[in-house]
DNA sequence: CTGAAAGCGCTAACAT
DNA sequence: ATGTTAGCGCTTTCAG
């Protein structure tokens, strides 16, 4: 049999609202059965029960994480590096994270909603949603307090922690240009992300601004997956003029690209720069490393945690709009 | 307002009870009724209470994943894929994962009954327990269901997944003597976990079997951290003689050992031969790349997992004891 | 086929 | 300082 409050009051002679009370650490609770009640409580190895108290409290003091429903995920260092942050800064309030893997494809207007209602959760972040999701807008007029991560929306009721992906862009851009290469080709991420669309639009603008040559035959997408960038780079080969340099808006693209100059038997840097974006684990250790667009991954995971707390205790309210700053690392492939 | 169950069966001008029934599909309702509950149920969008369900159902179709409380942990790519597999294998059974970090150095014997007596779980996984941990006994005479991984341990009350990793470690010897090495050196992993233990115990033996040199200058202890080993390894350098091969526990601390020998200007695999263990993502990206022993930590994941389930849904018994197979990947550094 | 009553374990609000 | 009542939203049991 499970220990209960009651089991505790009907020992120590009171009722259960005073055990409660003891539990609970509020109201006024003389010294002398304070203490007897705890002698209890520990004798008898009492735990509350955190749903019974969720059904009253309604707080869980649990947060969802929103992924993508995609086998292996945490095998994404991306993802990993995110989630980590938020695990860090969880672990600090004392929130449980629970994952909430959610179908890709579902284009329903209720997906965040339903998972709301079933009163689960206090709070929740969502990752690599794509830009015209129909679920959140409608998420956006509850008053239920979540965060988007890597995800730039301008609006008065979404929260999100972003990177300045499109100065990013230009830094690789800038970063290429000062090496001496001059035609500079992209391989883009997804354009259903906010941050891929960034990514792309940086690249060009910062093309301009030098006066580079811009061309369609040098813009080829990736997807943000290794398996997509790999095929699709084949195409920036086909190209009428050759390019020089390729920034990559991930660094799982960069490194498919850079597998694929080797095939080829061209060299890296001396015959193609490579620039990626993110600066995963790997991009320090593949051959040869890889220069990259740092972005702070598990700052961004911190932040967007951080910023969730705040607005599940209401200590501040929506819209928070933060974007971090990202640098160059320069490394071996360029 | 939150709508409830209640609110379905006014509006219906029925019972909640049949309201009920008709979420979840038991019993009798007539089927016009039902027609009409279920029209209702979508206009008011009504999502059940999973928490007041659980109240009373004792289920909540959430496992838990015990995992150490330490920064950054999933940036380790060993856990990464673990609980890409554990993950998997839910969504497929429609549970879902809560993380709940323990506190590595509480010894206290409840440290898992606590969790188990908060009722928030069906079940949990536990990664990375210790040898000694206190908490796992008392944990295994309750009848709650849960699966230790890369742990062994046999007892009729306790559940495992493993990998064979005397085997392992027996192959990575074999292997280095088949390449000529015959100074073989370890460094070993935590030996506070079962399989740190059991990579030693295989080493030791296997060097017995093909008639090597033991040294104790040559064993090292990097508890399977790699900021650990690459310290310790400094002593292999100082041993009277040096070893021309290293079986190293893991692979991150194979990636700290080859760094050292680098900058101590040997080559690997020309001076010294390192075998790693596990098999992780970076493995096949270091320079050289790295030999190692692949457990199938994935598996690993979605192993433990089926168990979990079948455990919860009584379909299965304690104990299970489940060992899977390694296998030597055979790259540059050997 | 449907409903009424009771209760899961806890806490808020209001007594005393 | 402590107790009583009521109720969170749901399901189980038993009765019709």
């Amino acid at each position: 049999m499970r220990i209960t409050i009651a089991d505790i009051a009907k020992k120590a002679n009171v009722s259960k609202m005073t055990v409660s009370r003891v539990i609970n650490g509020r109201g006024y609770v003389a010294p002398k059965t304070a203490e007897k009640i705890k002698k209890i409580i520990d004798e008898l190895g009492y735990q509350p029960n955190l749903i019974a108290r969720s059904l009253v409290s309604k707080s869980t003091k649990i947060i969802g994480v929103i992924i993508p429903k995609v086998e292996h995920l945490f095998l994404d260092n991306y993802i990993a590096q995110i989630l980590s942050g938020i695990t860090d800064e969880a672990l600090k309030k004392d929130y449980r994270i629970i994952l909430i893997p959610v179908e890709y494809s579902d284009k329903s207007e209720d997906k965040y909603i339903k998972i709301v209602k079933n009163r689960l959760l206090d709070g929740m972040i969502l990752l690599k949603t794509i830009i015209d999701d129909p679920g959140i807008a409608p998420l956006s007029e509850t008053q239920f307090p979540f965060v988007l991560v890597n995800h730039k929306r301008y609006s008065k009721k979404i929260n999100f922690v972003d990177s300045k992906n499109i100065r990013g862009a230009e830094l690789a851009v800038e970063h290429l240009y000062s090496k001496g290469y001059r035609k500079i080709a992209c391989i883009a991420g997804s354009l259903h992300e906010t941050n891929g669309k960034d990514r792309l639009r940086g690249y060009l603008k910062k093309l301009e601004d030098l006066g580079l040559e811009k061309r369609d035959e040098w813009i080829v997408f990736g997807e943000f997956r290794k398996s997509v960038a790999y095929h699709e780079c084949e195409k920036l080969f086909k190209a009428k003029i050759l390019p020089d340099a390729v920034f990559c808006a991930d660094d799982y693209s960069a490194i498919a690209l850079i597998e694929k100059i080797k095939e080829r038997k061209l060299r890296v840097p001396e015959d193609i720069g490579v620039v990626g974006f993110d600066d995963i684990e790997l991009a320090e250790y593949v051959k040869p490393s890889l220069t990259t667009i740092r972005q702070p991954l598990i700052e961004l995971g911190i932040s967007a945690a951080k910023i969730l707390f705040d607005l599940i205790e209401e200590t501040r309210k929506p819209p928070i709009h933060k974007l971090l700053n990202v640098e160059l690392i320069q490394r071996e492939s360029t």
